[in-house]
DNA sequence: TATAATGTTCTCGT
DNA sequence: AACGAGAACATTAT
């Protein structure tokens, strides 16, 4: 569940639905995957009062809680928000689960282990000293041509790297690449201006558009390469195979057709 | 049963 | 220094 859309999803619904509800009680259920000063403070700093704002950096979510501090909320690979009113709907693996006043309850669930919960007193100190870069939603076009086009290296890993641009990850930087028309390996010191500009208005409008859907909890179109990212699959544009390669240690897809950069 | 999976972070080599 | 590969983390699904 974890990249831009679907975090910029989950803050949208807290948003509407997960603000000023008083909280009776909150249980830490999996301590290890808390950082050491939200495993100590955070059930106490939760219990009686309630969220009061909520941001999203990246695929970093922020929750106040009542004058803060912020609990800080990271995915890792799996996982997502649930609110949910009766009992029995609670996810499988939640890993926080807070109850409210008025018998609602909100969850973090987290299937693998692999997310975070911490406590910061100020969301942009904690970004600060991530070394996250500008969100993938907010920054300009001449600060992403100077992000993504660098001397050396391929595009796919520099759209993925959360210092140069926060929130895309595996899946969408193959969707992005495939409306670009260019190849994961493609080099990112050879973009033209063009090139650019397509990716930088990809990127808008498949991460602005995927948040949209999620927050509506509908799938992803069949016209969009990432129903597509299994062996076998076919390119929703041209018809021909897609194909995968390995970059940085992850699995890409792309259509060797539609995606016609030269590779290195 | 072996393999891969939406992320981050580390080591090691270039 | 920047980049890339590979491993580790924990668990589930195919």
């Amino acid at each position: 569940m974890p990249e831009l859309p679907e975090v910029e999803a989950a803050r949208r619904r807290l948003s509407r639905k997960g603000l000023n509800r008083e909280i009776r009680d909150a249980a830490l259920c999996t301590p290890e995957i808390a950082e050491a000063t939200a495993r100590k403070h955070l059930e106490k700093a939760l219990t009686g009062s309630r969220f009061t704002a909520v941001k999203r950096h990246g695929k970093v979510l922020f929750l106040c809680i009542g004058d803060g501090p912020w609990l800080v909320i990271h995915f890792g690979m799996t996982g997502e928000v649930a609110l949910y009113e009766a009992p029995e709907d609670r996810p499988r693996h939640a890993r926080l689960i807070i109850d409210f006043a008025d018998g609602g309850h909100v969850a973090f669930d987290n299937p693998r282990k692999l997310g975070r919960l911490e406590l910061t007193e100020d969301p942009s100190a904690h970004i600060e000293q991530q070394d996250l870069g500008p969100d993938a939603l907010e920054i300009g076009r001449a600060a992403f041509a100077r992000v993504v086009r660098g001397p050396r290296g391929m595009v796919k890993p520099a759209l993925m790297d959360q210092k140069k641009i926060a929130g895309i990850g595996n899946e969408y930087s193959d969707e992005i690449l495939f409306r670009a028309g260019l190849r994961p390996k493609a080099d990112r010191g050879a973009l033209s201006e063009d090139q650019l500009d397509a990716l930088h208005d990809q990127m808008r409008k498949v991460l602005g558009a995927a948040a949209d859907l999620r927050e509506r909890g509908a799938a992803l179109p069949d016209s969009w390469l990432m129903a597509h990212r299994e062996k076998g699959a076919r390119c929703p544009r041209c018809g021909g195979a897609v194909k995968h390669c390995k970059v940085s240690g992850r699995t890409a897809w792309f259509c060797p057709a539609c995606q016609d950069t030269p590779d290195p």
